[in-house]
DNA sequence: CTTGACGATTGAAACGTTTCAAAGTACAGT
DNA sequence: ACTGTACTTTGAAACGTTTCAATCGTCAAG
């Protein structure tokens, strides 16, 4: 380090060039759009980040003209771990043989997240539950190439959300409501609700021999839906009969047996209430099998309003969730919250307690098709 | 720079130890467990991944045991960096309103593309194109958070591809042919075959007044299935009706309009082969509000086997599309692609001239259900 | 006692950015 | 000529890993 008194009329030229001997390996980096135009790295770093600092125009205009020349992309790897953030929002979601990104419920619900993600700027990761095992690696969700996490339809019993949580990674709960207290927020429809739209508007019908096949038992949605086909039947003043309550899941083949067992009985119930529209088509399916006409001597009523729901004949009356609002509303809710950790850090306050959240709950809608009429003995 | 020529007894007491002072500051990192466990780094480092190299046992316990006490996750981004790799697919796709990803096409490849990504430990990044205008920003697809990218269903025009692999992006084509000469993968099914397929059953039912509804004239894919459909037709001897041959799309929206026009012709035909499922629902549709009864009066042959073609009623008789396989196989390929690019990187081997690459195409098969009989005349 | 060999560990140099205090520069005001 | 100010630019320190040549012990062989 001697300094020269002599003007450095060619000042680069005493720094080592030994550096980078320009071979063409790789894509060209900020060090080389530097080198090219003449300035500093962190000239070059303002020029296409720093909107706020001033930048002599002529300046400016040499690295962006360096820049297309080496044909320059910023590294956004790089760009990661710096500033500690990816612009990324990671989707923990199902992915088995039946429950897939395929399915219309997933797709729908991812939808909406992209739909809330593009606008902001977020990229999107996907995190399929392993296809064989149902297994996910905490570490790999966690391991910062995401800044948040969004966990879809997650069990009762799925731990993922609140350990994501505890390591300190904002989550958001999709289509699954959790407990304020919890302190996990969530976004999904009400189901209760929704089961007692269904049920009421059974009953308004005139039916009295309702059947309700109910959801999956490890997806809390299931007993909500239950809850809300009870409460309706309660506040109409009748009585549910329980044989007529049968546990199913979610996927329609589980609504065939059930189905034929309930028609078979001397008093068959005269409407179904399914706990979604894969079950309700499977009903529909089973008794167009069994030669019982719907909605004639049977009325079935599903949950989702899946595409597919409109389409089969006759259309399914159903209870629409707004799949793709909750998607969306739970990218939103998630960037917000990631946006705000993100000021705090800035800023040293360190208060973040785990305040009671209170979920997010959209309203379903019923959805009347041909599905559905009053009962042939009323 | 002095020597010190006393034995260092203490050598790491000089060293400044202002670098961190252990504040609980965001997730505890390599560094952290090195000091925890009082070894170097690099063998943290050793520990966790090359388990090629010799680790003594016991070592191995106490950095894991610090790991474990620290919670220490490795960060996936800073090994993204160095190893310039960061396993994952980047997903290039249309997000508009109609065709997005909750479309079933778009879904079934998406989920075939995850069967391909996660049992090589590939993740997968969604680029859905703009919502609003469409566009994509190279930049971003280029950035390198991706180690190549799968392009689904490019319109003939699109640049995506090649400007990615100029760019020296490994680049895969899903569901849209590339020509051998462009030197860029492709996996799709052979639509004229399909095309073929399709019209061939309607002419040996005895059909010989046959309509085509045509695709999106801005994908190849509309352009094979009707070259298709000319051959069938040639090959039979039957002359085609250009009358009959309606430009469309691929949204079921545009099936209506030319179909009531083809029904009210003086002599309309009596089969349509549609080119894909939507548009043959469409014209379902169509047919069930103008009162002509499907498969009776008016035979329909669709283009995908989209779920909703079995459920629809009459079922629909179609060309299937194997969707995921086509997925899976793209990921496929692009991992081995990407896997053989690092390999030759390590060797110095620069032979990475654009040798021809020959197209994967899959066949279709025809699946005959309930929109499709004899014609009466016949 | 010396040499080699081998297994285990270390230390420092990348990887390509952003960030930000510090230094330069130019120019108007005195 | 001197000072203050506003505008530009620089340089170096992160960010959290992996990688790999070099070092350190230890022990068997000579």
């Amino acid at each position: 380090m001697t300094k020269t008194s002599q003007p450095e009329l060619t000042p680069k030229s005493d720094v080592p060039q030994v550096l980078r001997t320009s071979l063409p390996s790789g894509p060209a980096t900020i060090r080389d759009v530097a080198r090219e135009s003449g300035v500093s790295i962190g000239t070059v770093s303002n020029v296409f980040n720093n909107s706020t600092d001033s930048i002599r125009p002529e300046t400016r205009d040499r690295v962006v003209e360096a820049a297309r020349r080496l044909r320059y992309r910023p590294n956004g790897v790089a760009r990661g771990l710096v500033q500690r953030r990816t612009q990324t929002l990671g989707i923990l979601f199902h992915a088995g043989s039946a429950m897939a990104v395929s399915d219309p419920y997933t797709s729908a619900i991812l939808h909406g997240i992209l739909q809330g993600c593009v606008p902001k700027g977020y990229s999107t990761l996907l995190y399929p539950k392993s296809f064989s095992n149902g297994q996910y690696d905490l570490n790999q969700l966690a391991d910062g190439r995401a800044d948040g996490l969004l966990v879809v339809a997650p069990g009762r019993d799925d731990t993922a959300a609140s350990a994501l949580t505890a390591l300190g990674v904002p989550v958001v709960v999709v289509s699954a409501r959790q407990e304020p207290k919890d302190g996990i927020l969530s976004v999904d429809v009400d189901n209760e609700r929704g089961g007692y739209l269904a049920t009421q508007y059974l009953l308004s019908l005139g039916h009295r021999r309702i059947a309700h096949l109910s959801g999956d038992p490890r997806q809390r949605s299931a007993y909500d839906r239950e809850a809300g086909f009870r409460a309706a039947m309660a506040a109409e003043g009748v009585a549910v009969e329980e044989a007529f309550v049968i546990p199913c899941g979610y996927h329609g083949g589980e609504a065939c047996e059930p189905t034929n067992r309930l028609l078979r009985l001397p008093h068959p119930p005269t409407a179904i209430f399914c706990a979604n529209d894969n079950l309700a088509i499977g009903v529909l399916l089973a008794a167009r099998e069994a030669e019982v006409s719907v909605p004639e001597k049977l009325s079935i009523i599903g949950f989702d309003d899946a595409p597919a729901a409109a389409l089969i004949t006759p259309p399914l009356t159903t209870i629409r969730q707004p799949l793709s609002e909750i998607g969306r509303r739970a990218a939103e809710s998630l960037i917000e919250k990631i946006e705000l950790r993100s000021e705090e850090r800035k800023s040293a306050s360190e208060a973040d307690g785990i305040a009671a959240t209170l979920p997010v709950v959209l309203d379903p809608t019923l959805v009347v098709r041909g599905s559905t009429a009053a009962p042939l003995s009323a």
